[in-house]
DNA sequence: CGCTCATTTGACGCATGTCAACGCGCGTGG
DNA sequence: CCACGCGCGTTGACATGCGTCAAATGAGCG
């Protein structure tokens, strides 16, 4: 498990079996609906995978092979235009899914933010496998429902924020997200550059930067560092991002 | 949008008034999974609705008690900011589902765009007749992982296309509905009104207006009526709504 | 200490939102 | 049948928020 440092390709594979009952994300991730037996069954089709910092793991159009399981790490999933403009269309935290919302072709790209580690799953062998895992099938559809009440709500966002709401929307969201990973404080660590904040709310890096500036003026957040945000005041916060 | 249109067609079987039996859902979208004997079981627990044009089928906060198949007509899935802003997260045509994105409350609202007919189901009911549907449930996952790219291209759309790419990107994917439709013209009957388009693309009444304006100077379409759009140069649209 | 990359700040112009007027089609009622 | 009003769409004039370009500041690292 040696890391070359010039690599931005898989650095270990392993096989999955076994390793599940102790895996971080247990808990949280789609797998959290099976017993043990059933999480043996699944096990078996799966191997880990790591990837770099900003390595890609798959990219739009490609023929969707694998299904994915993030353990640890950060990734973007982006989409492009002819002309370059890129829209980040969301952010995946330990435990959520990669390629499920695919048919014939993977419809973004998926990219490491940091160094990142996955659960892959043969695309053909899960879904077979679905037919006898009922509750694992459930637990997908609802992992997509909400998924797809994520995206709506970006569609908001993006249709009808104004660039100061869409930040404090993003860090309410954030906050949101920490909580959700035990992380009950109110200092928030960004993962992601100014860059992807900006494609992710369909805005710029200056306005972005701009806006936590004046975020930071109004009193509401705190700026330790670029990337750790410290809120000051949740609810003022909350309003701005609903446009009160 | 055209990555999924393969399994578009699969899945969002266009209803034709007359080809129902029963209780109207033989041949509907999620239902055509079904065989004859599993289609009377989701049939016992369906009722048919209809809806006046402009009526509220439900509302974002509203306790989720039923799941709906469009049989006829348009309906708008819409959220609203506290200040009135509002934003149009989707269209639904005839075959089309509401009501799947949820947790805990509807998300967003849906409203009859002209008179509608739909079929609706109790949700618990609906659900747990899954567990014995195994087939209309991956038919679901697989509209929901649709639905999912859908609104991923939608975000792209909001976050980083021009007015004029979101014009012409609408009247591109209407054409697409149309033919899925069966209707192979180049000519578009558009239900909606300048106010619902312009909520759906993330700007304002005057600005599609402008767009329409300029694309039928430039040649690329003629309006019939304003709700009649006839495509003139369909390759010159869709490279526009590429960023071509 | 000096390179590089990320972020911040500043200056400026334009695209698009806002406000307002006008036209058109259609239904209604006198 | 025509006049009127109303809803909807189009067009025009204007202002401004945000994107673009550019430079300065700061952080990390050899």
């Amino acid at each position: 498990m040696q890391t070359s440092a010039q690599s931005m390709s898989t650095i270990r594979l392993v096989p999955r079996a076994g390793l599940c009952q102790a895996c971080q994300v247990r808990g949280i991730a789609a797998c959290a609906s099976l017993d043990d037996g059933d999480l043996q069954r699944l096990a078996a089709i799966a191997t880990q995978k790591e990837y770099a910092a900003e390595a890609t793991i798959f990219e739009q159009g490609d023929e969707p092979s694998f299904i994915y399981n993030l353990t640890e790490g950060h990734v973007r999933l982006t989409k492009t235009l002819a002309n370059g403009r890129r829209q980040i269309i969301g952010f995946v935290y330990p435990g959520g899914m990669l390629g499920l919302a695919v048919h014939g072709a993977y419809v973004c790209s998926a990219e490491a933010i940091g160094p990142v580690k996955l659960c892959r799953f043969p695309r053909p062998r899960l879904l077979s496998l679905l037919d006898e895992l009922p509750s694992l099938k459930t637990r997908l559809l609802d992992i997509a429902a909400d998924e797809l009440g994520d995206a709506q709500e970006q569609m908001l966002l993006l249709g009808r924020k104004t660039p100061l709401e869409r930040v404090a929307s993003f860090l309410w969201r954030q906050h949101q997200e920490a909580i959700r990973c035990g992380d009950s404080t109110l200092s928030i660590d960004l993962p992601m550059k100014r860059a992807d904040i900006a494609d992710y709310l369909g805005t710029t890096i200056e306005t972005v930067s701009r806006t936590f500036t004046k975020l930071r003026a109004d009193g509401l957040i705190k700026l330790e560092h670029a990337n750790k945000v410290i809120i000051l005041d949740l609810d003022g916060l909350e309003e701005l991002a609903e446009g009160l």
